[in-house]
Formats: structure tokens, C-alpha cells, sequence
DNA sequence: TCCATAAATAGAAATCATTTCTGTTTATGG
DNA sequence: CCATAAACAGAAATGATTTCTATTTATGGA
């Protein structure tokens, strides 16, 4: 938590009551959330909160590098936890629970060579995301 | 072509101008394209066209494996053409020009070994995106 | 070749995720 | 404290995508 919020104010950010409760929120699903869910458990714990709000932490937040976009099959925005800001991430999605882990080993060196090399491109970033079922669902 | 009408007859699809003409233009244009620059293209081929029958056709084509369903960063969706149907997919997308390359090699399997061992997950499938400039527009 | 029939389609309308706008509230540095 | 810019709620707008319905069309079998 004490990360995120050092995070905020290295970029100028106020902390307020709406950031720390997205934050907190993230930080103990450890899921990979649509902002309407974002926004229903957020909203339990406050007075007021508005969905554009929500939709504005999670930009902000995304920029920043809290937290991180993931791809989903319909097309809706999904964010997760993020804790390393790189140009490449890997992700370990939970086809049943919807957990999201991080991982942090990578090995596209390969392909990105053999891209440089059959295609004559420059690869600048890439995103991989692996899809399974986690150890507790099994 | 051929190979993708015969994608359409084994699932008992019927062969129309319209999907003759989405087929088309993918094979043609080798790019990912969103939905209303698919339906912009075909138009001009055909005398009447509706936004619907293109969203319904490239969901089609998805699920059947003519196409293929693209990240995009601003969370449209976007289809590029896609040779295989595999549980696994690599594509080379130009940033500058939106071309899209399939890739073949596949190193994931160290990465699905490291998260089976070390999370203790199944990894069902993948997906991964790589991003840069491709030869012709260096 | 012709027909029956289910599939495909156009166009209008609805839906719904996301964004914009505006007036009010709030966090924070001084 | 206070001034001030940032953050916010709530309403409204936007725009991509989907649904609905009446009409057209592709196709397997007569
Ligand atoms: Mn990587
Ligand atoms: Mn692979
Ligand atoms: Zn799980
Ligand atoms: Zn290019």
C-alpha cells in the first residue's frame, strides 16, 4: 500500500479517500476487475462515489503503473495489480477464478530475435498472457 | 481463399457476398482492422451493407477460426487474419503501420513449465503479442 | 432447373460501457 | 487556517456493439 501511495504523490497525485480504497481493493483480491466491480466494492465502503470516478482512478492508476490492462475475451476494459512497471508483462489468468499472477520470468528473447531477424522488425514491447486453471481451483 | 471457404462449408455455413468479401479483404489487406473499417471496405464492393451483418461475420469468422481477435489499446475490437487455428497464437503487430504478422516459433513451453511448477497451475492457453516497427516502415 | 426452408441480411432501435460536462467538495502546500 | 488546483458526484452525451423484425438469399433435394 505504502508503495502505491509513494507512487501517487512521485507524480503529484492527492490521496484521497476514493485512490486508497481502489488501491486497498486491488491489493486483496489480487483479481483482475472490470470497473463496474471496481465500483461496486468500492462503493460499499464510502458514502458517495460516482462510476466516472472509478473510471478515472483506473486510467490514472494505468498510466502510473499500479496498476496494469489486461486483455479479456469481450472486449471490456480489465485492469490487475501490477507491482513491476516494464515494457513487457506476463500474466497467469485463472480461467475460473479470475485470479491474476504475475510472472516474472521471460524467455522472448527468442522469439524477438527471430522476429529482428526473419522480419527485419524491431520489436519494441510485447504482452503475454497465459490462461489456465490456478492450484486452487484444480 | 479456397482453404477459408471450406473453413465455412465444414460448419455448415453459407457461402455469401458478404463473407466472400470479408475474406477478401483480409487476404488482401493482411492488417488488423476494427469492425467499421472492415464494414468501410466492403461497402464500396457491394450495393447494400449493414454494420450489424459485419459485427455478426467477424464473430463468426472468430469462433471458426478464419480470424483472430487482436489486443487493441483503446479496447475495440480488432481481427486480423489468422493461418492456424492454434490453442496458442503470436502475432507482430507494426505500430506505425497496424500490419500484422503471424509468428511461428513458440518458446512459451519454458514459461508454461516455470508457472505449472512454480504456481502449481494448468496452463490451458496463451497469448502473445509483440509490438514494434516492422522492416518496411524502419 | 425449381422450390421449400432455414440461414443471412438491412435497417432501425435498443443497450450499455465509457466519456464528457458542470457545479461542488476536498486535499494539501504555504 | 486558507487559497487553490485537483478530485469528485451526478447527470447527460457518446459511440461501439447488440437486438429485433421483416425481407432477401443460398442451397440441398425433388
Ligand atoms: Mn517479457
Ligand atoms: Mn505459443
Ligand atoms: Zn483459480
Ligand atoms: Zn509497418
Amino acid at each position: 500500500m505504502d508503495d502505491c501511495l509513494k507512487i501517487l504523490k512521485d507524480h503529484k497525485f492527492k490521496i484521497t479517500p476514493k485512490r486508497k480504497a481502489v488501491i486497498e481493493l486491488f491489493l486483496t483480491s489480487r483479481k483482475c476487475l472490470k470497473p463496474y466491480d471496481v465500483y461496486k466494492a468500492v462503493r460499499k465502503r464510502l458514502d458517495s462515489l460516482g462510476l466516472p470516478t472509478i473510471y478515472r482512478i483506473l486510467d490514472e492508476f494505468c498510466r502510473i503503473g499500479i496498476i496494469k490492462r489486461l486483455q479479456s475475451d469481450d472486449g471490456q476494459l480489465v485492469y490487475a495489480f501490477c507491482s513491476s512497471q516494464k515494457k513487457h508483462s506476463h500474466y497467469f489468468v485463472c480461467l475460473n477464478c479470475n485470479k491474476v499472477q504475475e510472472v516474472s520470468v521471460c524467455n522472448i528473447n527468442g522469439i524477438s530475435r527471430y522476429i529482428e531477424k526473419n522480419l527485419g522488425a524491431k520489436v519494441e514491447s510485447h504482452q503475454l498472457q497465459l490462461e489456465g486453471i490456478c492450484s486452487e481451483c484444480k
